[in-house]
DNA sequence: AGCATTCTCTACCAAGTGGTAGAAAGTAGA
DNA sequence: TCTACTTTCTACCACTTGGTAGAGAATGCT
């Protein structure tokens, strides 16, 4: 693999995991097993690899969303088929979704770039939830809010694996795809009408 | 004021905003109008000052909580009293939300005492919610992920304000009280049984 | 082979980090 | 006023930070 690239994942995990401050160019090279100068070779500056990061994030989770939406029909099991593609990239790069909620802490500039990219998802979804309600499918709300809800929902479930476990819950996937069906459930009676 | 009580409050503040990595004691007490070393007296190390900030946002959490339990019958009622509570400490004091989300990052070993500290009230809440499931008030469910949901699903929308603004969704007081609003539809349709 | 390009390295640097030592200043009681 | 104690200060230290300058290697093209 490409040095750049390499570089690149090491770092998405460890802002991802250890925040951007949190995070020396020393010892991500030293994880690489290269030099923090060659690291500054393919990236001028600390913020630069930030960027590069933040942004193959971005695609990564478009990219498991809008598979999600391509392999599913309107209405539930839509949401169902993304739900359970953010909860699998949780569980296989817990650091991506980490790293989203760093960028979100450490606010603008970097905040503003971010949205930015993440644009046309949220134009899509709030789109699509606007047609479901009108059809029935979805009780009626401010769809913008309810976004929000969501993705507060789905990134607490899936990234406060810390939290559990110091709460002494174990991990199991098991118990993984247990707390999926949870927010599912969760989700599935704040979102769909008795009637369904 | 103590001097101890200023760096405590300016401290959870800076902790809370820019985490833990992201602050140094020599800006802390910049802040302050004081030298580091002054806060070095009253704190030995940056991580016992950790340490006492979260210790104390916790009291005030549990006391928000507790306060609200007091004022509150069972039921509905009791949980739109501490969804509320919490909303009001997110918007009076969003730092405090913030340095616990940054604790759970952190992990041990402050985790782990932040959970202890937390346990009495999550143990009450959980056993709370059995007795509640019990006489049919609110849905059968894992109280355990239960807490875990709501936790995140409040915490998320009481703390993603940078998230909002970044997308354009402006913070008015009033905008704030929707959101609380929506968040508690969310809750209420999951955790009520129909027949309320 | 020679040459240019791409990449990684050693050697530094100025600034900032948490923390120590101990002097100076304030404060209160006798 | 003398004394004991608490608090804040100046001065300093070893170490780490992100970043620069430029020398050496690889690599591929002709």
């Amino acid at each position: 693999m490409k040095t750049s690239e390499r570089i690149l994942i090491a770092a998405t995990s460890a802002f991802g995991e250890n925040g951007y401050d949190g995070t020396s160019l020393d010892s991500l090279a030293h994880d690489l097993g290269i030099r923090k100068q060659s690291i500054l070779y393919h990236y001028p500056t600390k913020e630069a690899l930030l960027d590069a990061s933040v942004s193959s994030a971005i695609g990564v989770l478009s990219g498991v969303l809008s598979e999600a939406v391509k392999n599913s029909h309107d209405g539930w099991e839509r949401i169902e088929a993304m739900v359970r593609g953010v909860f699998r990239l949780a569980i296989q790069r817990p650091e991506l979704l980490g790293l989203l909620r760093e960028v979100s802490r450490l606010g603008p500039p970097m905040l503003t770039k971010a949205v930015k990219g993440l644009e046309p998802l949220i134009l899509g979804a709030t789109k699509w939830l606007d047609n479901e309600m009108e059809k029935g499918r979805i009780v009626e709300s401010d769809p913008h809010l309810l976004v929000l809800s969501v993705y507060s929902a789905i990134m607490g479930a899936a990234t406060e694996g810390n939290l559990l476990e110091a709460m002494g819950i174990k991990q199991n996937p098991r118990d993984v795809v247990m707390r999926r069906k949870e927010l599912l459930r969760f989700l599935k009676s704040a979102l769909i009408p008795i009637s369904s």
